[in-house]
DNA sequence: ATTATATATAGACGATCATCTATTTGTCAA
DNA sequence: TTGACAAATAGATGATCGTCTATATATAAT
């Protein structure tokens, strides 16, 4: 398995997650495709910023990515959210 | 609601448990009350190390602390646990 | 080809963080 | 009360992080 498609381990996925800018990035890109310039437009945070904190989540397996022409668009990979919270809750409340 | 209850935001719990040292502290105290010492004998930190981490994640609200004699006992609280992950699936993942 | 637009990358800077040693505080036993 | 043990706090240091400006790269339009 690639590591692409890999999730992310308990601390990775906090780590990625452990940001007030990416997380806001994260409900913007939660349930639509946003390009970086409409991310950029919702933030208050320079493009560069927002490239930057992109590549976090890229990075941590946490957005699907498409490209079209000259934009790129970005998409929280809610599967992927939802079994990290899951490896979370198994790893540390095993139990319940 | 006293702040000692309320349950952090998903910010500030990822931030929390964003270090691997607090990650294998939560392990080692998740179905178990463990004093400091054995914390401290089960880590490759010092004890004071430890202790900042006890610190930040009692004020996080992830851990029960218990005093008796000279030792402090300190459990992961899970249900908290539970409930953070619970926010976190809900706040990035609404619809699933 | 040249220009404009979209995004990424490089490098710098200040803030935050994890860790350490040294010290303090609190509790029990002799 | 003195000494020993447990845990917390203070302060220093190096590493990581978030943000910025400047620049590079890629694509589309003129």
């Amino acid at each position: 398995m690639p590591d692409s498609q890999k999730e992310p381990a308990p601390v990775e996925f906090a780590k990625a997650i452990a940001d007030n800018t990416r997380q806001k990035i994260m409900k913007f890109c939660c349930c639509n495709w946003r390009s970086v310039t409409d991310i950029v437009a919702h933030m208050r945070v320079t493009q560069p910023t927002v490239s930057h904190h992109l590549a976090i989540l890229r990075d941590a397996g946490l957005v699907d990515v498409r490209h079209e022409g000259k934009q790129t668009f970005y998409r929280l990979d809610r599967k992927r959210i939802v079994n990290c919270c899951g490896v979370l809750e198994h790893t540390f409340a095993p139990d319940e």
